[in-house]
DNA sequence: GTGAAAGCGCTAACAA
DNA sequence: TTGTTAGCGCTTTCAC
């Protein structure tokens, strides 16, 4: 493997003049770097990221920590961070939780050790005490959910303004008992959006049933499995937590011989990419997921760069996608 | 930042003492070692990746190179990939060359500076000489597409197989003249897919066709844009690349009242999570991506540590799944 | 069982 | 404009 020195060497000048070279540093005539560059390219040299990332303390590098990257939600946010991390000459390390605590404690304690520059998270149930020690050593920002009580910068989909749009959609379809497959009890975007639920329906005098509230894993199987009993509730429609949930659904009343949406009305949330493409089109939310992972990562540079920036919350705004899962 | 040298002073042993401590060596007293680990914990010490992987010259990362992490395709690789490495302790750098070739030049110059100990390719267009380099300097195994006369593994889905099947029944089902949408000139999976329509059709007597043989950019878009010319041919059924493809042949003939599978009939490949609940449930090909990602991952492994382990070729089979989209 | 010293490959003061 | 020297934080040989 050919080094700094054996280009040095080979040139008859000293590594720090070749570092020069390599580094467009201006401290070095034009005749010499280009015989440098030249002589590199020759012996196929390449320089050694490691011995660099010790000396500035500093890796380019970001490590990316989400549940699940089948999920075509993260996925797009990959993509998204992905994107603008190129641009700017930075790696991505890719962390997939799949949405197991452990597995994200695991690889918070894996990044640390000076892998990455900074850290962006979607975390898992997550709770204020999983994450103080981490944030004092590495910069961090969160995404999609949130953690009150922790001084770090934040990107999510406005949740709450998402489900109002759409519950009120759907109770002016004349969709009354509406049942909800929620997330998990301590995932921040199931509970905003459990809230707007729960408002709109006060704001329009109909009772809340707590027994057609329902959490889940936020999976297509769980939302088959969990339509039975909203069915036996006699819902006349479903919000669900995303749309994979709402295929769960729609699979368990297309093979019960329930109609969409003239028996129940269905809406999902994410606006995959799929669900405009469904039996009966999905009645959705759509969120501005490349978007997110691309302003994510944004700030997370911002911080790195500026070690004192001011924290910031970005809540980027929902649209509500009307088609045919939600017509009374 | 607290270093080794910290813990050392601290515990009035030497840097050296404190490695071994950290690195499960035999050479240190089981008190000595407890001792510093508490004091480790104690003062929250984080050893430096940068500074192991220096003299180690090992980073313990593995680079994945695909065309597009939102395709579920891969993005199932990237899974089977990434559970395979969290095993055993490895991390993944994921780089989407958005199926484009200088984006993967660069991410191969960029993972080539010693960022990874190997890299797990999934090449777009890929010709010999691209890769002739990297191969010498860093193990590289290849998934999907091959490159014939280079000197590395490959693990692929057996697309031959894969094609074989899926015309075999769409010619039992009545259909003949089949159009084809294909993917890129240079992909080996496009390819071979092509070589097994054309055997199939040879064996049964049927004339081809070059005019109803597309190639395209394999995006659902481009099955949409493509059809109209497929439609005007009149051909009976068309077999498309992937599922994305499909849907999007399926967008044009919801939009134009062709009935599917009466009028055309559609066959995919990849059978993505959503095939199966499509207005006209899917007939394609399913491919073992998770597992597809485990075995390139592991194989790699397998390469970095064993420097001179044999070349090895893998072919996964994959399996036919009927369904709607294809009953004549 | 433990420590001193050397060095991984590079960059950055400082000197020339 | 270029070179000398020191050192980033760790591991490893070798001596004790």
């Amino acid at each position: 493997m050919v080094g700094i020195k054996d280009i040095a060497r080979e040139c008859k000048v000293s590594a720090t003049t070749v570092s020069r070279a390599l580094n467009n540093s201006k401290e070095i005539s034009e005749k010499t770097r280009e015989y440098i560059l030249e002589t590199c390219e020759l012996r196929g040299y390449v320089p050694n990221s490691s011995a660099r990332n010790l000396i500035l303390n500093k890796t380019n590098m970001i490590g990316l920590l989400i549940p699940d990257i089948t999920n075509q939600y993260y996925a797009y946010v990959s993509k998204g961070v992905s994107s603008y991390l190129e641009k700017i000459g930075y790696g991505l390390v890719l962390c997939n939780s799949d949405r197991n605590k452990e597995n994200e404690n695991r690889y918070i304690n894996f990044l640390a050790q000076r892998r990455v520059d900074g850290i962006i998270l979607i975390p898992v149930k997550p709770k204020v005490e999983d994450y103080k020690k981490i944030i004092e050593s590495i910069p961090l920002v969160m995404a999609d959910n949130y953690v009150n009580d922790l001084e770090i910068s934040y990107v999510g989909n406005d949740n709450y303004a998402g489900a109002r749009k759409i519950v009120s959609h759907m109770l002016k379809q004349g969709y009354r008992k509406i049942g909800v497959i929620l997330g998990d009890k301590s995932s921040s975007a199931s509970n905003e959006r459990l809230m707007a639920y729960k408002d709109v329906l006060i704001e329009n005098n109909i009772e809340i049933k707590e027994e057609i509230l329902l959490n889940s894993n936020a999976t297509f199987e769980d939302g088959f499995k969990l339509t039975e009993k909203l069915i036996n509730e006699k819902v006349e429609a479903i919000f669900t937590i995303n749309d994979s949930v709402a295929m769960g659904v729609m699979k368990y009343c297309h093979m019960n011989n329930i109609q969409i949406p003239k028996d129940i009305g269905i809406a999902g949330y994410d606006d995959i990419e799929q669900a405009a493409m469904l039996p009966v089109p999905l009645t959705t939310v759509h969120q501005r997921k490349f978007e997110l992972g691309k302003t994510v990562a944004k700030i997370l540079i911002e911080e790195i760069n500026n070690n004192q920036s001011a924290k910031q919350k970005i809540i980027l705004q929902p649209e509500l996608i009307i088609r045919k899962s939600c017509n009374e």
